[in-house]
DNA sequence: CATGAATGAGTATTCATTCAT
DNA sequence: AATGAATGAATACTCATTCAT
């Protein structure tokens, strides 16, 4: 077994849990080596400085996430499936990666992030805002601004997120279901 | 004119700019001087230290937005117009305090908060509660826990003017009926 | 009465007292300002800088000392009578100054005194040190050297009186005398 | 060689020269690490700040010169003996370590000093007083309060020794036991 | 490769000094 | 003359980064 990859995994999953937590400026790299098991210095074999680390950070969920929604994408089906796919993707992700998304969420917009890391990014936000445009065009979903529509969502269901983690909510398959719902409603065209 | 107190001010209105812009960790003191115009040493005349100066500001905005959607609150009226009220008056705070409603949701849960912070905040989260709460009981509201639909609109929402202040999309009034109308469906009950 | 001669006192009372107490790094302006009920600024009105001001003060309570010493010095009476002259001037001094000679003492070797503060307090040591020259020539004090037998006396004589004002002990008529023959037994020629 | 070792010590003796030349307050830490030859961070990693170095010091030092004091102590012998025996520990002590009682005496009442180092003081001058109360007991020393018996020697002392390391005098065996005879002369039971 | 001791640039904060009122 | 608000240089302390082991 390659240790030096399992050091690089063990620093990548303490920084986004201190990041997540804290926020990156609060987060020190000795904590991150701290909580990690490693040396400070060993950090700074595996990521050229604290800027580099947040910015592969960045982009390593990111792409995982992206992943995610487009894996077994139902460009066929019907806007409303579309919407459970990536409703479904965004519950999955946020289970199989506790911080990562409330950390894309929180640092997206920050001044440490590069150009690679935007780039991310906007392709993320691509794939939402295609099935946005489609639903559009379908008048399924209603006429405003795509990156509102975006933003109405996504923000909202991360917000929720925010609370899941903080345990002020409990995640049924049944809140789930109900907030999708809700989310649905919330773009979907009016009748 | 009394100068002390504009003093205070560009000092309160500097750091709520910067604070919302690149976070409380990433503000550093001379950067709020410099930008209130005033020297590192005066702020300290006027806030005991950083904390103190960033809890000041956010029981500030805190109450101001409070406020502002307690300010005429049509209780007898429908759930709908209750509705409206409050998304009149995240707008009206927004356009009035550019950046004091993200300010507040991205530092709502900060380590640094005191507890007179976190009250200001609860008491702010309880009038939006209250509205739910009546709301579900009326079955006007949908049955989704109180908290869950406050992240909804209060994230969705925030998200927006995040966009709206990055000069993404435009504020016309057009789009924010429309949004309002979309958070509306967001909770309300649906048929 | 001029006003400004009086505010000029309470500063260097106040500035005599804290630099006693504290210390003159330990010892702010605006401390002395709040002790002297002026304002900061006042005192640059009458001393050029601090540095100025605890010369001047030293300069002051060492010239007042001196005097104190010079003054009726029974020139042509025995060496124990002027050695009873020169401790009954320290007891005097001290009642009267509560806290000039401590500050003396512990301040007389400042990096930041001036030629003129050294040269005054040099003038003082030179009275001690004639009377213990006449003593040692008179075979009344023993040989040693002056410079040793002047600190034996002062230091142990400031060393006393740190405890009389820290309340330690209480400085009665019968206490002193058992001192100045202590001390005089320090110095005087042994049989 | 342990190098971490050597630096700690090196910062200790660093701090306690200029402490003992200058003062707590006038010395600052770059100062201390500059002397030292480290980097001022390192201080940090040995001390957690300013007055934990001070305390520590104080502490060091206190220890160091009680258990010199207590060292073959000759609690049998007379009390001219046990005299001469603290005596040579005064001087022994100050040759091994240049600075440290006149920091000791400099220090001993600081407003920085925390409750341990409070009682090692204290502890020290225990030593003394019970010296002090066998001599009077055995009517060999003076009826006077033990504490100004010990001022009048430590002050003596100590602000000769200030003239030892000043070069104002040189101290030589004789200089030393004629001082010696000076301090007995002051404390023991006049005939 | 891995470490963590060492560094010094950078940050929050204090305080001597100035100056408009 | 007197004030005290304002200033910014200086200080204690932190932390990203380096490098000897």
């Amino acid at each position: 077994m390659p240790t030096s990859t399992s050091k690089r995994d063990h620093i990548l999953h303490s920084a986004l849990t201190l990041f997540a937590e804290r926020g990156f400026d609060a987060t020190t790299i000795p904590m991150i080596a701290n909580d990690a098991n490693v040396g400070a210095g060993t950090i700074y074999r595996y990521f050229e400085n604290k800027e580099v680390l947040v910015n592969t950070l960045f982009q390593h969920y990111v792409t995982l996430f992206t992943n995610t929604l487009e894996e077994n994408y139902p460009q066929d089906h019907s806007i409303r499936d579309q919407f459970h796919h990536l409703f479904q993707g965004m519950v999955r992700f946020t289970n199989e990666h506790e911080h990562a998304l409330y950390f894309i969420k929180t640092h997206n917009a920050a001044y440490f992030l590069d150009d690679t890391s935007r780039e991310h990014f906007n392709h993320l936000l691509m794939i939402l805002q295609n099935f946005i445009d489609e639903g559009k065009e379908e008048k399924q979903i209603r006429e405003l601004p795509s990156k509102a529509l975006i933003a109405i969502i996504f923000g909202g269901f991360l917000e929720l997120f925010k609370l899941i983690r903080a345990g002020d909510i409990e995640a049924s398959d049944e809140l789930l279901a109900g907030v999708e719902e809700s989310c649905w409603d919330a773009v979907r065209h009016p009748e």
